[in-house]
DNA sequence: ATCCGTGTTGCAGT
DNA sequence: TACTGCAACACGGA
């Protein structure tokens, strides 16, 4: 699932669903999902816990307890599902985590295809200054995401825009999915060099990373690897998806082949006759 | 069978 | 030192 917009989706759902419940248990059953944090520790400081309420912070996800934050990833495949007990919504063996509640019959399971997903708890309002989320970036939406900011961290570097745009350290939120979607709107090349943006280039990259964000938590996000029926984390944006996934297909706006290359090991799809190198 | 992938990190090379 | 590329993490699907 795990793009900005679909990390919203996720951070509104648990709030609909768990926001100001009490944790009375808590059972892992994959111990590499903890990053920093024992198991005995969990367990011990999470029961009686109240959750206050759940935010996004980029593709994290922050639980707000009564005495600390706990920080969950989703990488590329995890997801939080509130759910009956002894109903399973996917395989049983993916869960990782388990999460009980007083006076709840339903429980919050952590399932995760390819474990990749982390977990970590750290004290109260200590969060943001974890090493890896200290040095995160601006948020498309965050006042301080101007075109001169973008500006400023790009135009001095030779990498390819698209590897920029999905540093977290610069922006935060985007990943290949929208970062492809955002390169073709923007009618720049993914492998244009940082150092030939213009400040309107940027200006115009985060219009559009706005746009797009927006859009997708409207409809709920992107599903791509989706083989649940019945998933109701499921989201509508792959409907509007102009270039990612789409090789050989038909540019929407100019009938060309959409490209597939490879960029810094990321599948990366563009049209090549809307999205020109600038001839510098 | 081999390659790919919604993400991030840490190491190695320049 | 600073920047960059890439393997690694894990595992199902094409």
């Amino acid at each position: 699932m795990p793009e900005l917009p679909e990390v919203r989706v996720v951070v509104n759902y648990l709030n609909q669903n768990v926001k100001g419940k009490v944790i009375s248990a808590v059972r892992v059953f994959y111990n590499r999902l903890l990053v920093e944090t024992s198991l005995l520790d969990l367990k011990d400081k999470l029961v009686n816990q109240q959750i206050e309420g759940v935010d996004a912070y980029g593709k994290y996800i922050i639980f707000h307890l009564t005495n600390y934050e706990m920080i969950s990833h989703l990488r590329m495949e995890g997801k939080w599902i509130f759910e009956s007990d002894n109903f399973f919504s996917y395989p049983q063996d993916l869960v990782e985590a388990e999460i009980e509640f007083e006076h709840e019959a339903k429980v919050l399971r952590y399932y995760d295809f390819r474990r990749f997903g982390t977990l970590q708890l750290v004290a109260k309002n200590q969060w943001k200054t974890l090493p890896a989320i200290a040095k995160l970036g601006y948020e498309p939406f965050d006042k301080g995401a101007s075109a001169d900011y973008l500006f400023t961290k790009v135009h001095s570097s030779s990498r390819a825009i698209k590897t920029l745009l999905l540093d977290q350290t610069i922006l935060l939120g985007l990943g290949n999915i929208y970062v492809n979607e955002v390169l073709f709107q923007a009618k720049i090349h993914p492998l244009e060099s940082g150092k030939n943006l213009t400040l309107q280039d940027c200006a115009l990259i985060l219009q559009v990373s706005k746009d797009i964000l927006g859009k997708s938590i409207e409809e709920g996000g992107t599903t791509i690897h989706s083989f649940m029926v019945g998933n109701h984390q499921s989201g509508h944006y792959q409907k509007y998806l102009q270039v990612h996934g789409r090789e050989n297909l038909p540019c929407f706006v100019c009938g060309t082949k959409i490209k597939k290359i490879n960029v810094n090991g990321r599948g990366t799809y563009y049209c090549p006759w809307c999205q020109k190198l600038k001839k510098i």
